[in-house]
DNA sequence: GAAGGTGGTGTAATCGATTACATGGTGATT
DNA sequence: AATCACCATGTAATCGATTACACCACCTTC
């Protein structure tokens, strides 16, 4: 046997008032006297009342809900980012929606579906590639200034973009490869639609070109940022003819995978050959040896996104248009990076460089040149 | 400028009905005519009509939404979990709502106040641990029947329970290091309150008394499933006296870190030290060696949890109270484990004992005894 | 002391769907 | 031919909150 929850208007009865009057409790407890204010939540007290959020989103034409879109749930580099963008949405009232934006269901649909019958108020995508569907909902719904980019952007929406700085992340890490010495250097990139492989492929052979470095074609290696890319592109790479002796993973995942079938095939990783990924995933710092990397503030990310959404949502959007925020980045130095063994028979110019200092987080900067 | 989203009322103006024929188009098309149905059809084509869930929310008292409750949404270990329970899920028409169990604000509030205020209709829990405040949240919602535990469960709550079996996971796993020959067997366990951790940590030891081996306390080390847990357990056990060849380690994650601490204290894996994990995780097959470990099915866990809970919010909750169902695991063998060095020593009856053959999912079983 | 302002509260319309009940038409049964 | 069952559809109440508007009491201000 269970009694229906209590409503609104038993609230009102039991404190002595109206409806309006305990609503007004609810939403602007500063426009009631202190007397009526402390009856009716007394009167709460007594009933258990809670807000029935169906009702309160009807006629409020809210959801109190934010979708976050992933592209592959199952990759654990979200997952610190989901972590912290939960953290704030919930910490502000709003319920998190995931969706997953490479499911091989209609999710497309559903995702349009969401703003369409307004059970979302706004939504934050980690995936660049917004689907056409979804962006004539948007439109349609009038809710493309409540989507921001994290991670992940297009130029195509202008519309805020919370991202780590790609382009000195790649510099970095070639920087600290040439510092120690290579001068023959790799490069595993993630998909070519993906607009951060395209970022760090570019800054690659950017500043492969600034220290005077040819990169031969079949030192590019296609990959797609996974664990099982990573293994494959090992052995592309080890198969070549003037193998490189430093590699530059788009991704950490990618470049774990890489060591371990380097030291499978027996290529001693850092002394045969450096790596350095892209991320630090918390495995990085645990590997053997550890993996150096580029570190990006992946709860960082997900703050700043939820933050710059709920300003969005609440009306507060200072800044029109695509507005960038840069997350930092950092070189992490490990294990895997060390100088060539046969380094000066390839820059007789060059003694063996020292190891370069640790690195700290840099200032965000707009471009990598 | 932006034209208010047709309602149901435009709708059916235009295609000249009720909005009593409308709603039952979309709810039960088989009560309509052909004819009017179609008309119907039409003018939600037309009109680009979508219902507004609050409203029908608001008068169904359904949500469309399930909740989903991660221990530590930051652990990969759950991402793929999550991903196949909201395949099943959006596939079924319910939104899923993610939360965080152990993230430090009031969470627990925020978990029952969803289930009071109605902005969901069941839960997955992957935490066993349900705290009392929630407990008490979906007594008086009258939604306990609406939840299912995934993976960690509690004997407390009489609720379905869709599960790894965790004592025939260890048991496969002692009985792997046993088989190679190893007789002084270690355990890195997960926290003392998990039950996961409990299971197969009693498992262990009554798998290691089946067998007749002692086990040294100081074998038997406390993690808590983390990275770091698993580099901390390595230091401890080697510095054991009378040092275990193998172990067992209740996760991947420690036993990942476990391998690269030894390597990196100079203990070779597996020729001086055996490493066995549990999960499976995608990282398992791509470090070096290959580690070793028992597979749990974590994307079949998700898709029997979120299927198990659809069937109860249909209300064809066929069996009363606790109804476990067992997801298989299976020995998976890598490079981590190999038969001891200097086992000869230790076990004179026992010659060298062959690997034993790769297991297949096991059927499974209720009791590890 | 009349006019006007202000702060606190109540009345009732409203959000947009679902659905109980009513109605009218059709065909089968007696 | 009258009765009944049943199907398709319409009318209007309903879900539970928010809020525009009205109202009243009291206080300034001239």
């Amino acid at each position: 046997m269970q009694k229906a929850p209590p409503k609104i208007k038993d609230v009102a009865q039991v404190a002595g008032v109206s409806t309006a009057t305990v609503s007004r409790a609810l939403t602007q407890p500063d426009r009631l006297s202190e007397a009526t204010r402390a009856k009716v939540f007394d009167a709460i007290e007594a009933t258990g009342y809670r807000v029935n959020q169906a009702a309160r989103n009807l006629r409020t034409r809210r959801a109190g809900a934010v979708l976050v879109l992933v592209p592959n749930l199952g990759n654990p580099f979200f997952s610190a980012i989901l972590s912290s963008m939960n953290d704030v949405l919930s910490a502000n009232g709003y319920s998190v929606l995931v969706f997953d934006s490479q499911q091989p269901g209609a999710s497309e649909q559903a995702v349009a579906d969401c703003f369409l019958n307004g059970s979302v108020d706004g939504m934050i995508t980690l995936d660049g590639n917004m689907s056409t569907i979804t962006a004539k909902a948007l439109r349609s719904a009038n809710m493309m200034q409540n989507v921001v980019f994290c991670c992940e952007w297009s130029d195509q929406w202008p519309l805020p973009s919370i991202r780590s700085n790609n382009g000195l992340g790649a510099r970095l890490a070639v920087d600290h490869l040439v510092a120690l010495g290579h001068r023959r250097i790799a490069h595993v990139t993630g998909p070519d639609c993906n607009i951060l492989a395209q970022m760090r492929k570019s800054a690659y052979i950017d500043r492969c070109a600034a220290h005077g470095l040819d990169i031969a074609p079949d030192w590019i290696v296609q990959g797609d940022f996974s664990l099982g890319a990573g293994a494959l592109a090992a052995d592309r790479i080890l198969a070549v003819n003037s193998r490189p002796t430093g590699v530059f993973c788009a991704s950490d995942a990618m470049a774990l995978s890489f060591v371990a079938r380097c030291r499978q095939r027996g290529v001693r990783v850092p002394e045969d050959m450096s790596v350095i990924g892209f991320d630090d995933i918390e495995m990085a710092a645990f590997s053997e040896p550890g993996l150096t990397t580029i570190r990006q503030d992946r709860s960082g990310l997900g703050r700043l996104a939820a933050q710059e959404l709920l300003a969005r949502l609440r009306g507060e959007q200072k800044t029109e248009g695509a507005h960038v925020i840069y997350s930092p980045v950092a070189l992490i130095e490990r294990g895997t990076t060390a100088p060539p063994l046969d380094n000066s028979a390839d820059s007789p110019a060059n003694g063996r460089t020292p190891p370069s200092k640790p690195t700290e987080f840099q200032e965000p900067v707009d471009k990598p040149a």
